[in-house]
DNA sequence: AGCAAACTCAAAGTTGCCTCAAAGTTATCT
DNA sequence: AGATAACTTTGAGGCAACTTTGAGTTTGCT
């Protein structure tokens, strides 16, 4: 889904594979790393990525020397990683140019929403809407617009949206959107799903227990039908 | 956005860059720069920047000449940066018509600070105000309108109102929230966030416990809902 | 120093999301 | 048509997250 360019930059391989799993895992799809100062900056200029995740304690050439280096030549919007002791220095970071900063430990939740939040302040997007048979869902905002009315969708709900929205027209299975919203040990989940369905199809439809957007395949998933697509 | 034209002059690269960087990442789209008094007075008379940042020590005509010259012909203001041995001619800058002075090395903030202190006193602005659904806060005085009373923000509220004020419509993460407040270390500062949303909730909604403007996003944070950019 | 306002933090109270099960309904197959 | 499997619908319980209150501490002002 998300197809922005990701350069992570640590000495630690251990970190490096997280961060990057922790995007991919979010549906970024372009992660690149990098383990010193000297291959970031040479992977800036050749790949032009959208946004840096920059580790500052590094051997050799450090985070806020990257930092400084960088801006020469790029704008490009940078989050900074930094530990308890290098609590000061990272107001230098900012100053220089870091666009954001996180201390670690951080949760993964955490990394994902404020890149996200910086992704979208520096690359504003058109909406990113979707329109449906009986009403509107915003993905910005995970919000449903039907008849003038806000309704605002749950966690679970938006997760489950997106995965159909992603396959808008065609069937998706119940072990998908169940592995989509629980995880990988989904088993057993689906009742719950049906609940989820249910509610979203609250939300969205006009009558629920006719859905017209939310369309039942029995015997093997769901399938949302969008407009302005259809086949 | 900050829209006022910047005129920095300095024989240094360095320095020149440096300033030059600090203002575009603050959000200052005409930043010029000259190397020289000759080309800075050039400049000052096609340009009409709004405001100088001037390097006392230069080579040739000096910051003081620089200054005396301009003052001849114009008023904009002027910030002067001066090295630690040039302390006491200081007096004769402000004498002679600078507005500020700075002594080097400066923090960038200091920098910034200084210089947006210096046009919201020459050049005041209309009111920087945001209206809510039940309130309306005035970010210049840090207070609240509701039904014709003013309340005053405590530090603590405004910063936070800030935080969420930026990223207005979108999703500002608990920890964020938490940084913007207390600063880095605020792991376990998340139950006095409460304390203070309640009671910023308190002066700018009708029904503090019914909040409409400062909503609740179950789960990752806050949102801040401003009139006139609404969906 | 003394006071008031602001801040912090913990503890109790509340909310609402998620889950799951049980009962009801619909589609499909023979 | 009847049987069966799959899906729908409802409701109740648990739990984690959030709210609210109050009391103690700090801060800043006079």
């Amino acid at each position: 889904m998300n197809d922005r360019m990701i350069l992570v930059v640590d000495d630690e391989y251990e970190l490096l594979e997280m961060v990057k799993s922790i995007f991919e895992r979010a549906g970024f799809t372009q992660v690149l790393t990098a383990s010193s100062g000297e291959a970031a900056l040479k992977m800036c200029k050749e790949q032009m990525p959208d946004m840096m995740i920059l580790d500052v304690m590094m051997p050799g050439m450090d985070g806020f020397a990257i930092l400084k280096e960088l801006r020469k030549t790029s704008k490009i919007p940078v989050l900074m990683l930094t530990a308890r002791g290098e609590a000061e220095d990272k107001f230098m970071g900012f100053e220089n140019g870091a666009d954001d900063y996180l201390l670690k430990p951080f949760l993964p939740k955490e990394l994902l929403f404020r890149v996200q939040a910086i992704l979208k302040r520096v690359y504003p997007e058109k909406e990113r809407k979707v329109f449906l048979d009986a009403a509107t869902v915003d993905l910005e905002k995970a919000i449903v617009q039907r008849n003038g009315e806000i309704i605002s969708l749950t966690a679970k709900e938006f997760q489950l949206f997106e995965k159909l929205y992603e396959n808008a027209g065609r069937i998706v299975t119940t072990g998908s959107l169940c592995q989509a919203i629980c995880g990988d040990f989904w088993q057993g989940y689906e009742s719950t799903l049906a609940t989820h369905i249910r509610h979203l199809r609250e939300k969205i439809e006009e009558n629920p227990s006719k859905p017209v957007a939310l369309v039942t395949i029995k015997g093997i998933g769901y399938r949302l039908n969008i407009k302005g697509a259809q086949t």
